[in-house]
DNA sequence: ACCCGAATGTATGCTCCCATACAATCATGA
DNA sequence: TCATGATTGTATGGGAGCATACATTCGGGT
């Protein structure tokens, strides 16, 4: 908030009051939306300072831990589609920090394998992580982050089943 | 979802393993984005039953709950940019459930208002969101959810204490 | 009266992701 | 052998949000 012009912009928060409790549905699921859309800002903008983003820096440190592995696996694991994982695999090789290696099984697949360069950027993306990390920690003990991450988990298995009943609907034919 | 030709692209949950624990940084945080992006996905399919989504039904549902307002104040509530906002105003104006009249005290601003249309869609999204609610809750007790919400609200603290160490970095001055 | 900073709403360009469609390749069965 | 379906990676079109830039308008100071 060093200038004032920007403030409006970034929704700057407000000191005393917070205005969470006000709307309807400003509840736990709102919550978590909000926090997770901060989450995502911030290691997008530390990892911002080695030139990666959040998806990005997972790539890769997923790529420096197991080996070289399919598009298509990367792509699974990281819980998004082929074509993304494509691009972002594309930017990272033009960077020099990968390189696509044909299987000698099959000539549909890349196998995606991390550079030196790579895995140096790997191993700063996890030291962001860790700092990060460490200052989420604040004030916030260990079993209160583990049973935030077992209820978490089970509100997933919640909203899975939800989504199962849930049946797009605008999908004809 | 009903074809299996989809399955590999809406990335289906396992049904006995859970792939979470692999990675190095499944951790709480990740584990927030993850459900985020879950809960935004259900809520935006609800919601499309009625032709909105969370964003847009929010926006509604702040008309409804509290009278005319200004797009900046709509948009300061729903951490929107203005320019989202007014894009949203856009598409639920030419659908007819908000209309904008001038503010007779300022005649840069528009004052947004629910039409009845707009108040029947509204009642309806919450509905949707009292419904989306209690299949949410189930094996998770109101303490639970509570202390979720109390730690996530840290939490988000934390983030914007750590954001505002970060700085951009390509803002000069 | 006039001027200059601030605020409102809008247009533009950028990024990110998804969903679909497609060619190439594999794999399985007749 | 060869035909059919499935899978891999990629190209394309679309949606959504952010940040910036801009014209218009307000407000205060002189």
């Amino acid at each position: 908030m060093g200038t004032s012009s920007e403030a409006q912009t970034q929704q700057q928060v407000q000191p005393g009051s917070h205005e969470l409790e006000a709307p309807p549905w400003r509840r736990v699921e709102s919550t978590i939306i909000a926090a997770a859309g901060d989450l995502r800002a911030l290691y997008d903008n530390r990892f911002g300072e080695i030139d990666l983003n959040l998806n990005l820096a997972s790539l890769l440190c997923y790529l420096g831990d197991f080996g070289p592995v399919s598009q298509t696996r990367a792509a699974d694991h990281l819980r998004q589609g082929r074509a993304v994982t494509g691009t972002h695999i594309d930017r990272l090789e033009s960077s020099g920090l990968l390189e696509r290696l044909p299987d000698p099984d099959d000539r549909r697949v890349w196998l995606v394998q991390l550079t030196d360069a790579g895995r140096q950027a790997a191993s700063e993306a996890t030291a962001i992580d860790v700092v990060i990390r460490e200052e989420l920690r604040a004030g916030i003990s260990r079993e209160e982050r583990q049973a935030l991450a077992n209820v978490i988990v089970r509100l997933q298995q919640n909203i899975a089943s939800a989504q199962q009943g849930t049946h797009g609907g605008d999908h004809n034919a």
